[in-house]
DNA sequence: GCCAAGCTACGGGAAATCTCGTACACCATG
DNA sequence: CATGGTGTACGAGATTTCCCGTAGCTTGGC
């Protein structure tokens, strides 16, 4: 039981920016959400997600550098299916159709999205 | 520009029974969440709910009825490319890949989603 | 050895969230 | 009319989130 994720909109935040560098000190974080926050702040983000165990730290010359302990697959994961039930009644076809629903997606993402079913399909029935 | 929606965990719970059932009173929403909380629990959310302008209410016997005033497309949206951005750093594709990678989708499931995607494409570049 | 710069630890205040108890209003029934 | 059942309004305590200031440590440069 992998426990449930969760996280509040700024931890998620920072959370992004650990992921999308894989680590981070403080100051590419706040870096990272637009310098606008204090330096402590995003520091007491950190500590408290290091607290609840989504992130760790080791030393790096006079700071520290911080990982997350948590990939954004499982949180994604994690959202999604709350997502799924509780806005779309736990049908994942209909959180997809609102998914589809953004204009904003380019043709070579839907293209990229139909080989991934399609394969997923395969994968799924195999030939008995 | 449709501002932002964000529901807190407890919150989105309240809203997924009012999505569900188009409108409840206090008693079926408690219900739905299985009848742990305290009446006044559930009254108290809907009553910040109320406050947000997410959800209004009209008078029922001598009780309330709740509707929401968003609708799940709208928050499911919001959701979704919150996610989109923060997890899967922008990728549309990314984020579905997860969503499929998915164990639980049945084959009916990814058949209608692939319908959909199909449509989506189609659309999207008319045959010329 | 001393000092400024850069970091962290710590504490704390304001606001939001989550939960409930109590008070009170309404109404049906005896 | 008294009573119990069903609701809401109100207030409030505990916890979490969000943000920052200050104190103190460490280090590179002089």
């Amino acid at each position: 039981m992998p426990k449930d994720i969760y996280f509040p909109p700024r931890e998620l935040d920072v959370m992004a920016s650990l992921w999308r560098r894989q680590s981070a000190t403080v100051a590419e974080v706040r870096e990272d959400l637009g310098s606008r926050l204090a330096y402590t702040t995003v520091l007491s983000v950190l500590q408290t997600l290091t607290d609840k165990g989504y992130v760790r730290h080791e030393a790096e010359g006079r700071a520290y550098r911080y990982f997350p302990t948590v990939g954004p697959e499982r949180a994604g994961q994690s959202a999604l299916s709350r997502i799924r039930d509780a806005v779309f009644q736990g049908s994942a076809a209909r959180l997809f159709a609102s998914f589809v629903a953004d204009e904003g997606l380019s043709r070579q993402e839907l293209e990229r999205m139909r080989r991934l079913l399609d394969e997923r399909l395969a994968a799924k029935e195999p030939p008995r």
